[in-house]
DNA sequence: CGTCATGTTGAACCGAATCAACGTTCGTGG
DNA sequence: CCACGAACGTTGATTCGGTTCAACATGACG
């Protein structure tokens, strides 16, 4: 079992919602497990009855096509909730894309946790309600804005979800370090490569962001990367 | 009040999860209104407290930007749900695509019931992730597929969808209408009406569909409309 | 110091957008 | 009932943003 009692995530995970008794009910049914960066924890359309919670390190959530494309549909910070409650396979892959700690439940267990524990389930509900708003914010994303728009926006919402990580006093103003590399922000924005380094050079060129090291991003001019937010 | 026991959706909706008591508290909160084609029930940013089950009719979910461009990021049914529970404005428009009922409540008369009521949230909480699952697929389409791929993954998914609907008598076979015009299936697919229309005017030449009207579809080849949707 | 993964830059190409004209369908009122 | 106009849909020519292919630069690491 495990001793949720000195959980990293005690307070910002669903299990926020549970009293002392219940944490040590929940604990006994989960195992703290460690991932690689690279590594994946479930795969698109496997059937593995998992559930999990994020105590450290990023992940993404990717699906693809038969021919190799990829998407990159959600990515998870410590306290996220992972996994396909009630009884679906999981439509998508999870990856570690930095080293991380999950701690994972079988999902019947969870579920059957889940329908005894009303407050977890509603804040099992709002997480899912806000991760769906995220999603449908990214589907006019993807669907409409331009390459540059797609950069811009993707720098902003990084900076902010970074900046709730606690890796904040490492940031002299408004600098942060991105958990991944040219190739993952190319699929998250749905875009090659070769264009992501490009609108990021443009923008270094008109001042708007340094690129101090290969994954940290200075915003100089805030306003200016908002006005190409779109 | 509203008489829910004679309620189209009643074994569909989430009320399903309530007895004859329950459904009476709720159908004291609730109110049924009748909403015209292209009337908009809620707006994008609004903080209007007002969550709905749809009756009967189809409603899009669209989030536009300052310049005026539209990415629809949902199509609801009779019997899903509308609207931002637990506080939350809403991050996107509800516009009516055909004229349509809903049964609205105040938001937080519905927070309130749902928090007393454990089943009606965990069916909510079951169609919120249905539905994360089903925009999170719908975020590979617009990030990854062409233009010929993401109209053939939309005739299949809405054939499917349709035909869930009660409306197949009418379909010979395999024949379905679509309840909306050629620039909603592009604001759908993040592409524009003359692409849209050049796709299944293309389609049609191969002999994998017949349009027999505007809104009518005939899929007469799904294996082939499979394989093209990537 | 050399190797390999990662990132940048350039040139050519292509798919979808844009701009523009034309057809078709539907509703409305004469 | 037909004539009209407006909304909707199709088709064609051109443009443009982003991909693709290719070469080169940078930096991490043994």
């Amino acid at each position: 079992m495990t001793d949720c009692s000195t959980c990293v995530v005690r307070n910002r995970a669903i299990c926020a919602s549970l009293d002392a008794t219940e944490i040590l009910a929940l604990g006994k049914m989960g195992r703290k497990q460690k991932v690689r960066a690279g590594q994946t924890l479930l795969w698109e359309g496997d059937g593995a009855p998992v559930v999990a919670n994020v105590l450290t390190g990023v992940l993404k959530l990717v699906v693809s096509t038969a021919d190799g494309r990829e998407q990159i549909v959600g990515v998870v910070f410590p306290s996220d909730f992972i996994g396909r409650p009630f009884g679906k396979e999981s439509p998508y892959s999870v990856t570690a894309m930095t080293d991380a700690e999950v701690c994972i439940f079988n999902r019947n267990n969870f579920d059957e946790f889940a329908s005894a524990h009303p407050d977890l389930q509603q804040k099992l509900l709002r997480r899912t309600l806000d991760e769906l708003d995220r999603a449908r914010h990214w589907m006019m994303l993807l669907g409409r804005k331009s390459a540059s728009e797609k950069v811009a926006s993707f720098l902003l919402e990084m900076s902010e979800r970074l900046s709730g990580q606690g890796c904040d006093a490492t940031n002299p103003k408004g600098g942060f370090e991105l958990p991944f590399g040219r190739q993952q922000i190319a699929d998250i924005l749905g875009l090659t490569i070769e264009t992501t380094s490009r609108q990021l050079t443009k923008m270094r060129g008109e001042g708007v962001l340094d690129l101090p090291s290969r994954r940290e991003i200075v915003i100089n001019d805030r306003a200016a990367m908002e006005a190409m937010a779109g």
